[in-house]
DNA sequence: TCCGCGACCGATACTGTATAACATATCGTC
DNA sequence: GACGATATGTTATACAGTATCGGTCGCGGA
């Protein structure tokens, strides 16, 4: 069992700090994208995520939440689930500066993530790139399935 | 260099061979669907290849092109690449019963897919799945880059 | 002081992706 | 012919993402 409050507000201290030393802007909706996706711990839409914006008077229209969450991503603080099409925040180095190459095991029940840092290099991928001469710039893993939660209650 | 054509009639004959086999209707949207993107070599919308239906007279509503690529991802014939919200044809194992977990190489410039077959089991990602009593159903594995043809050319 | 500039936010409108729901057609079986 | 299973046609709508314009605010320089 853990402290999700405590989680929170350390995550946030976090970030904070990491905004200041290198001079991002943490702007009230940036601020409070990163903290709804820490307070629900699993993938959500942007949609989804801009429909709280809206209830907080903090933007309703896309874009809002899409530059939010762009910002966001190009800092570390939020990885895009591709499977999903949607946003979580990071767990495993949030914010930190090299861009890290996370893995994701995502609940289909739930949306609960995951995550973990997985190796690059050295994979079957990597080996038909270097033959193939392709120049690989970005590479994502994900998995789906069914999270030990999930499985227990069934 | 390789003959495009011939790779084409030979894949749709393996699929053809395949369906009769199992007993799975190959109807002509299917059929036709399954040629596009054998065509193409690449990775296409199901947009792009609704218009291309709409053309032939052969269903002009997306639920068409959508429920054929679901037949042709269910039965292994087609794989979608989650990274583009795009399907490409299988290259590697097409039509393999046991699913097989492939790779992509997905270049940014001209959208043609490599296809690899990795391997599973062993990676961080199974690692992390088996000690947090996570059941992986379904893995993926993409890449995006330039390929060499690309590369070449700039 | 005033201006320009950059960063952020607000809003409209649009493109693209995907599915729900329901109607129709077709075919082998009883 | 009635029936269930399968596939297709069609409408409507939900969900995801982008282009573009305009406004505001803070800050540094003329
Ligand atoms: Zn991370
Ligand atoms: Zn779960
Ligand atoms: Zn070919
Ligand atoms: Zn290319």
């Amino acid at each position: 069992m853990h402290d999700h409050d405590l989680c929170i507000a350390e995550a946030m201290a976090r970030a904070q700090r990491r905004c200041r030393a290198d001079g991002l802007h943490l702007t009230p909706v940036r601020r409070r994208v990163l903290e709804i996706l820490l307070e629900e711990h699993r993938a959500m839409g942007a949609y989804e995520i801009l429909d709280r914006l809206r209830a907080e008077g903090l933007g309703s229209q896309p874009p809002v939440a899409y530059r939010a969450l762009d910002f966001l991503m190009k800092h570390g603080f939020v990885h895009r689930i591709e499977t999903l099409n949607a946003f979580v925040a990071c767990t495993e180095r949030p914010g930190s500066a090299d861009s890290h190459v996370p893995g994701f095991l995502i609940c289909r029940t739930c949306r609960r993530v995951i995550e973990t840092c997985v190796d690059t290099g050295g994979g079957r991928l990597e080996t038909a790139a270097a033959g193939a001469g392709f120049a690989i710039e970005h590479a994502i893993r994900e998995a789906a399935g069914r999270c030990a939660d999930c499985r227990s209650a069934a």
